[in-house]
DNA sequence: ACCTGAACACCGTTCAAGT
DNA sequence: ACCTGAACACCGTTCAAGT
């Protein structure tokens, strides 16, 4: 009798408790955790269990980037001014809070990346996007082409082709390596003497918010000259 | 006998041999296809001999990038005009040749955003892009800026979140259904409505090449007028 | 030094069986 | 209708054994 109560505790199994416990698992513990195993384990029930609410794993994947991109197209919602008014700073402060939202989930846009199949939550979120353009005076060409320019930096991420600098590790190594690959890599070398503020000890120099920010003012400017130009 | 005369026609397992096949089978069959154990049967070797030359599956991978980055390095080498008399001439040149080489390893860009050890090759070709950034007259902050701007796109990819259009689908279907959608996404609907090419029957308005140089001017055009704003 | 075969600890997924 | 256990066809990798 008391497995049954057990049993009748946890609330029955649903894709959406699936998929959120999901995403919580790949919060909690990364994406190489995130299998049909040990997800079914996280919500009480044997991995076969879960396929009366998901086709299979890709179905899984597509789902948690509904869940995140979901939450992203809510946390937007509302947020800067009137894209009749200023689009640019509409467009800026949508895409700064999509931002947000994937810092909470830093293993998505691997995930998203990963994505071959339409996703309504995501083509919902741009064309959301496509309407704060055409509000500000774009033609659709010139808006697709906007879109393009964006890309993935449109949904608040860029993918980083250096790891990102961890502030606890030590730069002073990494500057002498470097400084001592000086030869073979000069201009990076004579970057790092000119602007590693070496006083802390840290490679201070990535601050992935200020080059965010940057890239997208870039684009932004761009964009806005475009227009102008008609 | 004779096998041992096979065993002596197929010349010695190298890290370099085993590099190559790697990429052959990722070109010829995709990256799924690339497992240790298939690897090793396109060597006629078994699967454990694969670790007397790569430490294990993560090196396999840091070793393809490797190869295929050095393919960039070595297109790129000479191509353009003198950074200091054209630096954004200089700089596009490279950036466009090299998504020619990356176009006839699709699967790279996937495998490349994986990677979170520095890579020498990359390292290498990054420190190419800053000198000539340099010799246009960049400050070591400016050029470090636009290289975080550029992101993967100086490699000469960018990972779009929708599918490729392929040329051979339907374009018709797509269209009726996005058209049934023009309530859900009005925007997008209205973009499709003016400006798919109906005349031919397909969806001709995603030209990635166009669209790559398109984003990539913006990005030049935007880090030239901070140049000269000084 | 280099290669091998068997084995281990995982995967995603199928299938027939339970309730 | 939903859940389960055993099984299958894969993975990457360890290890002791061959030459």
């Amino acid at each position: 009798m008391a497995p049954r109560t057990d049993v009748a505790a946890r609330s029955a199994l649903t894709r959406r408790r699936v998929l959120q416990a999901a995403v919580d698992l790949a919060d909690r513990e990364g994406l190489p955790a995130l299998t049909m195993r040990r997800l079914a384990q996280d919500l009480d029930v044997e991995a076969m269990s879960l396929y009366h609410h998901v086709a299979n794993k890709e179905a899984v994947l597509d789902g948690v980037v509904e869940v995140v991109v979901g939450e992203i197209v809510t946390a937007v919602a509302g947020v800067g001014p009137d894209p009749a008014e200023d689009w640019r700073a509409a467009l800026r402060a949508r895409i700064l809070t999509a931002r947000q939202v994937l810092l909470r989930h830093p293993w998505a846009p691997a995930v998203i990346e990963t994505r071959t199949a339409m996703n309504a939550e995501i083509v919902g979120y741009f064309d959301g996007l496509l309407g704060i353009l055409r509000a500000g005076g774009f033609s659709y060409d010139l808006a697709h082409h906007g879109m393009h320019a964006l890309g993935s930096r449109a949904l608040g991420f860029t993918r980083e082709l250096f790891a990102p600098t961890d502030p606890e590790a030590g730069g002073a190594e990494a500057t002498a390596m470097l400084e001592q690959l000086a030869g073979v890599y000069p201009h990076l070398a004579g970057m790092l003497a000119d602007t590693v503020h070496q006083d802390d000890g840290v490679l201070g120099w990535c601050d992935d918010q200020a080059e965010f920010e940057f890239a997208l003012d870039l684009l932004l400017d761009g964009l806005d000259r475009r227009l102008r130009a008609g």
